[in-house]
DNA sequence: ACAAAAGTGTTTTTTTTACACCCATGA
DNA sequence: TCATGGGTGTAAAAAAAACACTTTTGT
């Protein structure tokens, strides 16, 4: 008999070479001083729009980064999530009715930070990639769960299609360990690693190597559709 | 900016010794004729109340089971989703808003048949276990994609926890192998498989047998929580 | 010449698979 | 005594883990 408010939240996390993984939030001003609070960009889904469709969406309205690969990986819909004051205040600005219940859906994503500048539009004031271990603890609504949950899904369907986002287009076989490395958040064997990326057909050695070095030169490979 | 409808659809598979597997359907009335058709359990939740209590709630509502152990799986977003003709006329009987938006999320649980007898009330007219395979292909709404997107999952999911609930306190193996020969579609070896139950310490041996089978009786095991 | 990362095989251990016969009971 | 499902072990194969030294480059 409810009717209520649907909204997407996005965990994009971000890939740099050989540096942590990050997290993109967005900052939001909760009043007319300039007080703000960061959260994962996410909004409240239109009318008749597809979720997915309204997902990558309002992931644009907000950061500018389009055609991404997302993800849903679960729903949050405890009655009380937005019912702090924190959340309350900026619901007040920017919400016909703030008391409202609302149930999001969340959605996740991979890429290679280089690939994607975000850019704050909409009611983010910012964008901006954050180091995974620094996020702060007090996101909006409940924003730190969210990503709690996200980062559990994804070791849990981790595999080379995923990680292939997060590759250049021409990759060494130490950048593709360093990535499994972050994202599993153990040390891999060098040895045992490439062999079986051997196994995977799609990982294919070019004859090019790195340049300017100053160690031996790695080969590169690609990954083939 | 929108507002809509949330509702919550379970899909309840039971399980019943030694044979196939089941779900529970119910039986709606779609007009004033005595025409019908079959659904998997579920409805809108309410205004205030929490996905997995609401999703308890109805199921308890529709069929009268109750505690049950309930996963959410998925959510399923599609603007359409309601807008086929048969399902019109069933929501033209007991919403006031047909044509309003429903979001669904959907909840698994494998559950003895035996535990568990369901009796329709509500819009219900009959809550009834249907085998697997003669589930029609013209449930309401999306629910054959439901049932479908449940049963992948499952697979993915599947584990001795789980497993638990489809026995009796006193089992054999067999019939456990049984489940997971049904539950993972495939034959499995009896004795590989017997070697793999040895290892897990919470499936103890008791010192009882079968009685009045025309076999070597087999002794009855017990799950430890 | 040194530092830094690349590249490369073999052995051991663990896990998984395949496979066949005798046993206890009720009918 | 027959039909039925219960119960058991071993060998082979496959997969995973452990492990150390040489190479190539820039400085």
């Amino acid at each position: 008999m409810s009717l209520l408010n649907l909204s997407v939240d996005c965990v994009i996390l971000g890939f740099d070479d050989d540096q942590k993984l990050k997290i993109l939030l967005i900052k939001k001003l909760v009043n007319k001083n300039k007080d703000h609070q960061y959260a994962i960009p996410g909004d409240l889904i239109g009318d008749k729009e597809d979720l997915l469709c309204g997902a990558k969406r309002i992931l644009m309205s907000l950061t500018s980064l389009k055609e991404i690969y997302l993800k849903q990986f679960s729903v949050f819909g405890d009655p009380k999530r937005t019912n702090q004051k924190k959340d309350q205040d900026w619901l007040k600005m920017y919400r016909k009715n703030p008391k409202e219940r609302v149930v999001t859906v969340g959605y996740l994503s991979l890429v290679r930070m280089e690939d994607y500048n975000p850019v704050a539009s909409s009611f983010a004031s910012d964008a901006e990639w954050v180091s995974l271990n620094s996020v702060p603890s007090n996101l909006a609504f409940d924003h730190n769960d969210i990503i709690k949950s996200a980062l559990r899904y994804l070791k849990t369907v981790l595999d080379h299609k995923i990680v292939s986002n997060l590759l250049p287009s021409k990759f060494t076989l130490s950048q593709l360990q360093n990535i499994y490395e972050i994202l599993l958040d153990e040390k891999l064997d060098k040895r045992n690693f490439r062999k079986n990326i051997s196994k995977i057909s799609k990982i294919k050695r070019t004859k090019e190597k790195q340049e300017g070095v100053a160690h031996k030169p790695a080969y590169l490979y690609t990954y083939d559709n």
